[in-house]
DNA sequence: CTGATTGCAAAAATTTTGCAAGCCT
DNA sequence: AGGCTTGCAAAATTTTTGCAATCAG
């Protein structure tokens, strides 16, 4: 809601127009740490524009993506998570039972800048998954019929 | 449809059965080198086994993912895609233009070494992604309404 | 034999689309 | 005023589910 914070500056940078419906998903974003599903993020935008409707979220979500402020992950459940672009992600997923634990190293710094001298990209964000078993999952051997 | 590849000798000592359909979908994803949709997956499976459904594809997706064979990840446009878990993926994704390079090098070899010490997770896979503008893209900046 | 697994088709859930009305600039 | 944006609701897609029939082991 509030038209000065750093996400509407940007949106408003990049020559879009600052409307109810773009601002509510706006304050979602800021607001939440979560991972947030479309379904979510309509539900909470709903508390600051209620005549919002699906389709707008669906399209701010895009937008946001494109400038690079948020990123679709998938977790393995059918549907999208959207997470903030910035400063990377580092999660550890365990294929056994679905946890998900983040962590904060990150040597990704030079990687980064190893690739802006190959490819000539402009890196802005990064997203490091590891996938394994859990100390619980790992126990058990991965078996049929479970 | 070979009995003896590789992931059939996997799922067998996981304990699952090996059916056709199960076959078909393991020979897709033995046989292709790009990144799986369900549907794709389907179409290509039905040469192997022409009556094989829709669900049963989306069952043995799942089984694959869950044994680590598999990854699902979100590439932007309404749906999942899956790509082999092993290995690791190094993907560098321009948000511009959507084009995606794949880069070799990869100095997760540490980073897991040091996750499996703090985390006691047994990783198999990974997935580093880089988000950012390739060269074309970074040229104009990100503006609205197209 | 036994029970894991399948295929079907319907049900759910998720996304996209078209377009007149609305609102930011 | 101009044209980007919206909201609605229907259409299109994608996933999931229930269950009798199959089939692997």
């Amino acid at each position: 809601m509030n038209p000065t914070s750093p996400l509407t500056t940007r949106l408003r940078a990049a020559g879009y127009r600052l409307t109810p419906a773009r601002l509510a998903v706006l304050a979602v974003v800021e607001t939440s740490h979560a991972h947030l599903t479309p379904a979510l993020v309509l539900d909470e935008a709903k508390t600051h524009a209620p005549q919002i409707g699906r389709a707008t979220v669906y399209r701010t979500l895009e937008l946001l993506t494109e400038l690079g402020v948020l990123r679709p992950i998938y977790l393995g459940d059918g549907g999208v998570y959207f997470i903030r672009a910035e400063g990377g992600h580092h999660h550890l997923v365990c294929t056994g039972c679905g946890q998900m634990v983040e962590f904060d190293e990150c040597m990704a710094e030079e990687m980064i800048h190893d690739l802006q001298e190959r490819f000539g990209f402009q890196i802005d964000s990064h997203l490091l998954e590891f996938h394994g078993r859990c100390p619980a999952c790992a126990v058990y051997p991965v078996g049929a019929a479970g």
